[in-house]
DNA sequence: AAAGATTGACTAATCAATCTTG
DNA sequence: CAAGATTGATTAGTCAATCTTT
């Protein structure tokens, strides 16, 4: 269970040495880049579930974060005129500002940690196993 | 930033399929079953220092986790003849046994998730990594 | 003083129950 | 009644302050 183990430990070592290096260049933390990021990816189009299942997490934690983003300037929830149950959510100018800024930081934070290793086979593989996970049982969804 | 997407992405797919696996037959979830695998690693002489270092929490976190272990039954705090400041921790009988049956059907969720692929390569790249970012900067510790 | 651990205040996740809309 | 989202109760993490022992 070697991979596991490694797989667990490098995960837990980058997030943190990029998210203190985040904090160091006075940028948002990783855990709500990370959450700026996919909204961002959804165009100004993200429903709570969407940034549910990009990110891991449950739909119930989905709508606290959009709650913390919300009050924190970086997002608006915006009516969903073809489904009043959902909101819109997009990335405020503050939001952008704050996602373009951190992914340059974010961006180099991960090449220095990288240090020139060819990480393409191991990505390669990696979504691989990911496709074989996501057919067989979907993770965090209800 | 492929990379981190996947890897980061894969590691939240995979943790959630094995601790789905585990509460389907009844095991620990895997929290507290790779806190066990940590404890047992160090042979019945885990201090709380350890368990931090090894798991990626704080130090802090690391208390309290071997709170809930103790009330559990899991493990034990046992005095420290050598530094009456720190206990050794060991895993009590009832935490063997949680211990052996729940690895057994970690090793099978994961090979079930592997599925035959030939994951030496990557587990080898992470090590690399692992040691790179080890050497920079010591992750969550003070 | 420094090291090891614990505790309290706070933050963020889970799950289950609920409310609204389709 | 399903689907989407929100909320409340609980659980587990962070950080900072503290206590004991070295």
């Amino acid at each position: 269970m070697e991979f596991f183990d490694v797989l667990l430990r490098y995960e837990v070592a980058l997030w943190s040495a990029v998210d203190q290096e985040l904090g160091r260049r006075g940028q948002l933390g990783l855990g709500q880049l990370h959450a700026l990021r996919a909204v961002g990816r959804h165009e100004g189009r993200a429903r709570v579930q969407d940034l549910s299942g990009d990110i891991g997490i449950t739909v119930g934690a989905a709508s606290k974060l959009v709650d913390r983003l919300e009050r924190d300037g970086l997002v608006a929830r915006n009516p969903n005129p073809a489904d009043r149950r959902s909101s819109l959510i997009a990335l405020t100018p503050a939001g952008e500002r704050a996602l373009g800024s951190g992914s340059t930081v974010f961006r180099a934070a991960i090449d220095e940690a990288l240090g020139g290793e060819d990480v393409a086979p191991v990505t390669a593989t990696l979504e691989r196993l990911a496709s074989r996970l996501a057919e067989s049982g979907p993770g965090v969804a209800a």
